[in-house]
DNA sequence: TGCATATAATAAGCATGGCTACTATATCGA
DNA sequence: TCGATATAGTAGCCATGCTTATTATATGCA
């Protein structure tokens, strides 16, 4: 019933994650990280608060993500001249070139793991995901992935 | 297409499981640890190992969750006489207690999260999922290979 | 029997993500 | 202008989950 559904949309999820993350390793990016480099990229000099608003993560996760995509050379935070409490995010040149490299990989992942459904099917299920993922929205978000 | 797809499940499972949270913060189990409960009052007894391998995390992980269950005083750990390997995991009556305790809140979330989705629909969902669910079940390489 | 290998569990270290609490800065209203 | 409130970001602590490495024990084979 729904009580199964709950659990195996989590379930499938999780594999996904996993499977990614598997086959990903190598690009030296994880995928949450991913996800903030490609809304960077489409979003460039936004701060903080508003990114984690569109990832919908909480600030602080954010930040403590950022801190590390700093460390690695992939971002870069700049003063706001008019709000000295915020930063500006932005990528750097390496930030860049890492939006490309999981992008096959994330491809032939989502072909593997929709064998077997046609197209009409998926087509359905893009439908009846997103009115799940409504339907859990507290806020309307533009953007929810990258 | 395929691609937003796999964002979507994403999305939605994290969704989920944050509202899950949410909703049963008072009732002091996690999710994952209700997994844990649930399963082992089905299969009480179950080695870690077999724990894990029925909740598809590693054995790791699992140890440190019964670590934290039995710290909570919902789990014991009992040697197994033929393997002195492998603890034995049981429910304490605490623990057992615990299990019910969250199911209103679940079942009230999934039918919020599937609001708009009727019989006929949440039966292909379900059917698709599991699909999902098996094609990413499968050992990585197979999957690539077709 | 004895050694190689497999298996169960744990340890160390990391990333994601949450919560509460806190600081610094902006802004709004009297 | 000043005080209350809101906002941006961070710090500390925790749970989940992974990888790699290690220990203890079983098991299979020569």
């Amino acid at each position: 019933m729904s009580d199964d559904l709950g659990f195996l949309l989590g379930d499938a999820a999780r594999l996904l994650r996993r499977s990614f993350d598997e086959r990903a390793r190598a690009v030296g990016v994880t995928r949450p990280q991913w996800r903030v480099l490609a809304l960077l990229k489409r979003f460039d000099g936004s701060a903080q608060v508003t990114m984690a608003d569109m990832l919908d993560v909480e600030p602080i996760t954010l930040g403590r993500m950022v801190d590390r995509l700093q460390d690695a050379g992939l971002v870069e935070r700049r003063a706001d001249p008019n709000d000295r409490r915020t930063w500006r995010l932005h990528l750097t040149a390496e930030g860049e070139q890492k939006i490309e490299a999981p992008r096959p990989t994330a491809l032939a992942l989502f072909d593997d793991a929709l064998a077997g459904l046609d197209a009409t099917q998926r087509t359905e299920l893009e439908a009846m995901l997103n009115i799940i993922r409504a339907n859990l929205t507290r806020k309307p978000h533009e953007v929810s992935n990258g």
